[in-house]
DNA sequence: CGATTTGTTGATCTTACTCAATAATCGTGG
DNA sequence: CCACGATTATTGAGTAAGATCAACAAATCG
């Protein structure tokens, strides 16, 4: 026994082993840390998680279904801005402006977790590793964010669906669930919207990767058939 | 005297008011701070700040200068991640991983301070305004990057150069230098590849601005001729 | 000063967008 | 459960924005 592994620690709460990383939060801290966290608040598909401008006061950890946010741009054209799976936080990008940058809405039923962020923020001066924990959180979603900027700005269609793919894969098997079939939890439109790609291209690039055996889509659900070429595809460095 | 000026308040080592936003620390903790900073380090026009894949042990601010940060894909492309101005800080997206994610490169004679991240977490223990700083600065960074995520996914080239160049300026203004007269410190290519954009259309799109009378450029040197009509171009909100 | 890098402009080509039509799916109420 | 309308998905045809290729000009550097 080295390293437990930091996704099948136990915890009392809802969501709160959403919150950890490699090398992370102890039992005892775990405790303290659970007793700030509000109790799963269930959310109905399309209802409203927070609505951009409003002001930020919580984090949400999805514990089940999922979430996207949003922005309506000037010409009131919804932008995708993420998906949140299960185990992921929601509104780190509002901790500076103190207000929500984006509007928040379930995709399908969705439980949540509130985390009042000054006692996080407050918690993190005691529990060292709680802070440490943070600022992982916190970096990694800039890691995220930067990766996503290059498929975005450098790739192909092709290349972005297969990396949008391989990347939910990838979450959805962090989080103990299958690597190789899962139900898209998004529509068409927003998948697009999210890589900056019309809808039609996208529809037209399932239909691509599954005539060459790649994939097996039908309507929301996904099987990935061959995870090695969709990575290739996806011209991914693993 | 309601809020000293985040920016104007003295500091007694490089950089450290570099790293001020809004409502921050006060003197005396900023004296704490500022001797755990490493001075100036200078660097040549080319010289590398860390090269991909390094172990991650220090953020760094940008006292004079610019730096890009950029990443080698698997075809040997190099991509441009970011560029980093006077007062802006580099390497937050290595936390998690304790590696740093992208090469940082001098684009021009360039003075950073390095800030050993041990240290400030630690500080930041103790500190209760320096890890709200902390907190902040990182959830700046998402916001951004967000935005970014938003401006290379949906806009035309000439909205991505505009808010481009509208962005520098807001930038240079905050560190009270000329918002309408600055030298650009990249070259075509990076600005090019950091916006998804092939040089030409770049190159383009710098003449038409021109010819619309909203910049006079001449080389790396750019005047914003019409900051209302670039504003529109970028259709920024503000 | 010549060599190399960087920047500009033109012509052509390609990817992905737009528009349009149809099909499938979802959601709601009877 | 089915029928209905509404939303979502797919496919085709034509178009446009921006990439690529190519040539040349200007700036930078040793």
């Amino acid at each position: 026994m080295s390293q437990p592994d930091p996704y099948t620690v136990s915890c009392n709460a809802c969501g709160l082993k959403d919150l950890c990383l490699p090398y992370s939060l102890n039992t005892e801290e775990m405790d303290i840390v659970d007793s700030t966290i509000k109790r799963a608040k269930p959310l109905q598909k399309n209802q409203m998680l927070f609505e951009s401008g409003a002001p930020f006061n919580s984090l949400f950890a999805v514990r089940s279904g999922a979430v996207k946010t949003y922005s309506i741009d000037g010409k009131g054209n919804e932008q995708v801005v993420g998906f949140y799976l299960p185990g992921e936080l929601i509104g780190l990008d509002a901790i500076e402006n103190k207000r929500y940058n984006n509007s928040a809405k379930a995709l399908e039923t969705s439980s949540l977790c509130e985390i009042p962020f000054d006692k996080i923020s407050e918690l993190s001066r005691t529990i060292g590793n709680l802070q440490t924990h943070m600022y992982r959180l916190l970096s990694k979603e800039i890691r995220e964010d930067q990766e996503l900027q290059l498929l975005i700005g450098k790739k192909t269609a092709e290349e972005r669906i297969s990396a949008f793919l391989f990347n939910l894969s990838q979450r959805y098997s962090a989080r103990q669930l299958s690597a190789t079939t899962f139900r898209l939890p998004m529509v068409r439109t927003d998948i697009a919207n999210y890589l900056g790609l019309a809808v039609e291209t996208t529809s037209r690039i399932f239909t691509r990767l599954q005539q060459q055996a790649i994939l097996k889509v039908d309507g929301k659900e996904v099987e990935i058939l061959d995870h090695h070429k969709l990575c290739q595809m996806a011209h991914c460095e693993t």
